[in-house]
DNA sequence: GTCTATAGAACGATAGAC
DNA sequence: GTCTATCGTTCTATAGAC
């Protein structure tokens, strides 16, 4: 048994059938399973999910990290806006299971809903550690991830539309058009 | 009985327990009422949830109308965004209930997802009605409303503090700024 | 309209054989 | 490690008395 099909097979089925429907009998049933040898590899569900949003988290910043830094700061952070939503877009069920984590008590709060945030930055400001501008930043980022998922789950999940070049650029432009973060980079 | 305070509870509830532990049965008990008199209120559980995004988005919208046009643009524009990020840090279950809402099957997503985004966008743009840019305010609006969701979530949900005013100053800048809405609503 | 009682299904999790 | 069988609980929803 792989640990790694069940996290699949979870993300999947929450995208599906959305989370209320999503249990361990439907796990277990999607991978001719039974329910004993599940619950010998993970202690709970929670701990399913846990380990789902260790994936996703990163899935997520793997793919950030693809972006090639070379041409000018603008030109980075455009791509990297473009990247994140090309990839939110395909891997819809990671999208899905991001946006279904937000109103339970299945993760650890503290822990998971920052740990993006402050990876992302790391990938942005590798080598500085300017500590007073520490919660502008989070607070940029998040405001840029909270965009991205709002505008992926309306565009994406309810209208099935993709955004086309024009809005991701739009989009970008909003975030790192002339602000904080980037002059912060330019230094 | 009445419906409104069934409503009211739910909220409450989910805040409180979070998603998966409101049930009709917590609901009940909290209201020291029987399921069988609920069930003659409401069809369903889901039902439930209906009215009560229909009375979340309600609040949001009702709360936005306070805000006086009085003055500059830009300064309604502030006055908006610190409007409605001090309502949904006052009301948190409103805000908790949206956010919980996002990964299930319990709303219809079509007609509720663009309910407070379509009418955020009469309220800023009354008279006016540009077809074509219609697509792109939205998206405006949806960015807009994902940023604080987002960053209420982090903030006020995670780390139990409120915004101050430099960061409140700076997400309406972010978005109000010199953009597209702005320049619309200029005209 | 409101109650009590409960049907009927699904759930998370475990025991114990192999 | 993996299985079958099932425990104990909780869930949504309904039937029927008042």
């Amino acid at each position: 048994m792989d640990k790694k099909d069940v996290i699949k097979i979870t993300l999947e089925l929450i995208k599906e059938k959305k989370l209320e429907k999503a249990s361990v009998g439907e796990i277990v049933k999607r991978l001719e399973l039974s329910p004993g040898n599940l619950y010998y590899h993970f202690r709970s569900k929670n701990e399913i999910y846990k380990k789902a949003a260790d994936y996703s988290a990163e899935e997520i910043i793997k793919n950030l990290n693809k972006v090639r830094k070379k041409g000018d700061k603008k030109g980075y952070l455009y791509n990297l806006t473009r990247s994140l939503i090309k990839f939110l877009e395909e891997r819809e069920e990671i999208l899905c299971f991001l946006l279904s984590m937000k109103g339970t008590c299945f993760l650890d709060k503290e822990l998971e809903s920052q740990d993006i945030l402050i990876k992302f930055k790391k990938l942005l400001l590798e080598e500085k550690n300017s500590l007073e501008d520490d919660n502008k930043i989070l607070l940029k980022l998040s405001m840029f991830m909270g965009s991205i998922y709002e505008v992926l789950y309306i565009n994406k999940l309810v209208k099935k539309k993709s955004l086309n070049e024009e809005e991701i650029q739009e989009i970008s432009e909003s975030f790192w058009g002339n602000n904080m973060l980037n002059n912060e980079y330019n230094n």
